[in-house]
DNA sequence: CCCATCACGCGAACCGGTTCGACGACCGGA
DNA sequence: TCCGGTCGTCGAACCGGTTCGCGTGATGGG
């Protein structure tokens, strides 16, 4: 069920079938109706590779995601789905890709073979030879979140930096002092993890700036993790009031950890951070948070990787987003608690 | 960079660096490592569409998910991560279709355009044309999930109705008598998807059968609508003392509605169901529930498929799972409440 | 009436691999 | 010395599209 097989039945040639097809050239109306009912019998669909060999593009583009492996969190499936939803409406395939185990081998997969016209980057860190790699090759990329020199690059990204603030501040404006933030694992802060990175600067600067008693968690990307962190925050300052969390897989560990130790939310502790308002939702009470927009920022990353591939030469774009606090009803004012508070101030 | 530029390089012909390269037919080693030097230095790899065309095998699966489009759960995301990992494992990537809005158009793509060497369905319903045409066109596909009359097809599913009746059984011997069933939306109820079917047939026989008093609901795929359908659940009938769930979306927000309503979960009242263990834990306590095995299912499904691949032949095969139940702390003895109880039984 | 123009369609080359048949060199055995 | 068989390599055809240059018949203006 080849071009050749409608061309003999049509009793034209296999270039008019093409031509036919793609508009590309000027096909009589008699000729074009004869070939579209021989395609239409048939039930013939043009052969995906053979096209790409010939035309050089796949009309697939890569979506690359985290190297973490062994845990997904909600806000990816967001990316995910948001990605496949909107390449379909520019007539684009996703071709999924781990950068896990392998980041190498899937890559030159992705790339050297040719799979795909350009590609999607999850997961970003700081320094990323991937991006660096891509940028070198100047190849047709747009990255969801940036390194730390993201000048000249495509992206759409976070202000993580300014969310995590904004969450301190808006504790410190409730009257709490001693706060703690609740990061991603370990692991992937060594990795050198942007959001992970950012968040803790933000919150970090902020609340020095504020002059309040912070510390800082990482934190599994799972329930029973969040719960043994919230245990750490409470056995090394029991004053401690507030939390804020970039970690949202942890959400409903974190609030398990303080339901345990006695804490009410939002009475005698408040809990807000940088979360997936889907995610938001589902814990009791209801968490305040700066949502995170995925789905917008999956289909943001399309509409600029169908930019770049439609205008080799354009200029690279970003778009910088900072979703204001949705309040919820995990934060209140902070009242004084234990024998250490009513001397500070 | 393609494999004549390479020949030439290396002084030998574009058959014999395919031949070094696939090993299909001997090549001298003087030779081989002659053309391996060439390939390294110039970094080549040959391109995907061609060799797809000439050998008639993309190395592709394509996975097929959601005709949900507007939501996604977190089960969908295990499974997704499974297949991508599965099937890098054995050399394939995979091409993501929504087959959300326009499902033909997207289907049409995957197997017309033969962009894939074989397909994984999500979602499955009861009776599903996307099944139905696979099967008609002999296309290498494997579900997860069955239809209605899965016998001769390539499956791996979960046993809802066994595990839906074994959360009934399990309430039963804990002396609940009246319990409530929160399924998934009406429209995936009407669409005639398969775990919601299997999954309320298994309730309601297991109820008849010990005699409980049971009422089914619908329910959105989000917290607001869970904890809708407990004020729904408990308005009916206030005497209710557990229910039994597979929206695992939802969970966050039944247990809020309990709360709500002044119901202590497991002491006033217990819930139970059918849920991936990563999202049983993260509601407090924690989920007594039979987990969904997402991941190993999204593991098999990628080896049965790569078994019909590579035997066009073999006869179909298929995996029915039912995991046990994974005892946490939502559930526990009934006690007789309100005033409407004593009577019973 | 003749030639320029145009619309339409054809054939061939090409994209970059794979695969098959054939061929020359070299070997050992008779 | 000649012959048969292996081993290694080559050239050509093929997979199924796209695209370029050209030919042809119809049309119309001078």
């Amino acid at each position: 069920m080849n071009i050749g097989e409608i061309a003999k039945r049509a009793g034209v040639s296999r270039s008019t079938v093409s031509y036919a097809l793609s508009g590309k050239r000027p096909v009589s109306d008699e000729t074009r109706e004869k070939i579209q009912r021989v395609i239409d019998d048939l039930g013939y669909r043009p052969n995906a590779s053979a096209r790409a060999l010939a035309n050089g593009r796949t009309s697939t583009i890569g979506l690359v995601f985290p190297p973490a492996g062994d845990h997904y969190t909600g806000m990816q499936l967001d990316f995910i789905g948001s990605v496949v939803e909107a390449a379909a409406a520019y007539d684009y395939d996703v071709l999924l890709s781990p950068s896990g185990v392998d980041s190498d081998r899937s890559f030159q997969r992705l790339l050297g073979e040719r799979r795909v016209d350009g590609a999607i980057l999850m997961e970003i860190r700081l320094q990323d030879d991937r991006v660096d790699h891509l940028i070198a090759e100047n190849f047709p990329a747009v990255c969801i979140g940036r390194t730390a020199q993201p000048e000249g690059d495509w992206w759409v990204g976070l202000d993580h930096t300014a969310l995590a603030a904004a969450c301190v501040h808006y504790l410190a404006d409730l009257g709490h002092r001693r706060i703690a933030f609740v990061n991603r694992p370990e692991r992937l802060l060594r990795a050198g993890y942007e959001s992970a990175h950012r968040g803790l600067d933000g919150f970090t600067k902020a609340a020095a700036e504020r002059g309040l008693t912070a510390r800082t968690y990482d934190c599994g990307d799972d329930a029973p993790s969040g719960q043994a962190c919230v245990e750490r925050i409470l056995h090394d300052d029991p004053d401690t009031t507030a939390l804020v969390t970039l970690n949202e897989a942890a959400l409903g560990g974190l609030y398990r950890g303080l339901a345990h130790a006695g804490r009410h939310v939002p009475r005698d502790f408040s809990v807000t951070g940088v979360v997936a308002a889907r995610w938001a939702e589902t814990v009791t009470p209801q968490l305040t948070a700066a949502d995170v927009p995925a789905a917008q920022m999956g289909r943001l990353a399309v509409e600029l990787l169908v930019e770049r591939l439609d205008h080799p030469d354009a200029p690279p774009r970003q778009q910088l987003l900072a979703p204001p606090i949705s309040l919820r009803g995990s934060t209140g004012p902070a009242y004084a608690v234990g024998p250490a508070s009513p001397g500070s101030a």
